[in-house]
DNA sequence: TGCCCGATTAACT
DNA sequence: GTTAATCGGGCAA
């Protein structure tokens, strides 16, 4: 399976996220497929860098193929992905993963069993890998990460995003169709659970 | 300095 | 369906 490099991310936000599903992603070798992510654009209000630049948010400013790790709700961290050309401040959220690699590790650091809970969340999946501020601002292409292509071609949902205040409406959440670890279900147009 | 609130989760009723 | 847990960013004063 061919790594992703940090060329790939110096693409539209737009562009990178939907491309994100089906790819693998490793901490320290524990992780597994993405099925789930959010895109966010600096010129979107939902974006942590509408605002403009702070200590928090400074490595969404600085170039494509870097994480950037934040605490939400005082209490989880967050795990982006940073793309478009230096400056653009643009990046995509990991929201769910389904378990591949370390499930063992991933159990006793969620204190869990049911594979499904452990990494369908943004919150879940930083724990279950063991991501916190400790791994903002390093590299997508160098340990302790791997990252790998999709090695066939899947079906993506599209919908809007979760748990936002601003900026409600926009589609760009993007997910692998049907897969049992969402954090939560897509909706087709006739109601039905994707 | 003080205050409000969030890209969440789990444990409730 | 509802709510507590928990804390740093951002802004008003």
């Amino acid at each position: 399976m061919a790594r992703i490099r940090r060329s790939f991310f110096a693409r539209s936000v737009h562009a990178v996220a939907p491309d994100l599903i089906g790819a693998i992603f490793l901490c320290h070798g524990v992780g597994g497929r993405i099925v789930e992510v959010e895109a966010y654009h600096h010129t979107d209000p939902a974006a942590h860098s509408y605002g403009g630049r702070t200590e928090r948010n400074a490595v969404m400013f600085g170039p494509p193929g870097y994480v950037y790790v934040y605490r939400s709700y005082g209490i989880h961290w967050c795990v982006n992905f940073v793309c478009e050309p230096k400056g653009s401040a643009s990046a995509v959220l990991i929201r769910a993963i389904e378990p591949l690699e370390g499930i063992a590790t991933m159990r006793r650091r969620r204190g869990m069993r049911d594979v499904r809970l452990l990494c369908s969340g943004p919150g879940r999946l930083c724990e279950a890998l063991g991501i916190s501020r400790a791994q903002n601002g390093l590299a997508l292409d160098a340990p302790p990460f791997e990252l790998h292509h999709r090695d066939e071609e899947v079906e993506i949902a599209v919908g809007p995003r979760i748990g936002l205040t601003k900026a409600v409406d926009l589609p760009w959440r993007y997910g692998l169709k049907g897969s049992r670890f969402l954090s939560k279900p897509f909706r087709t147009r006739s109601g039905k659970p994707d």
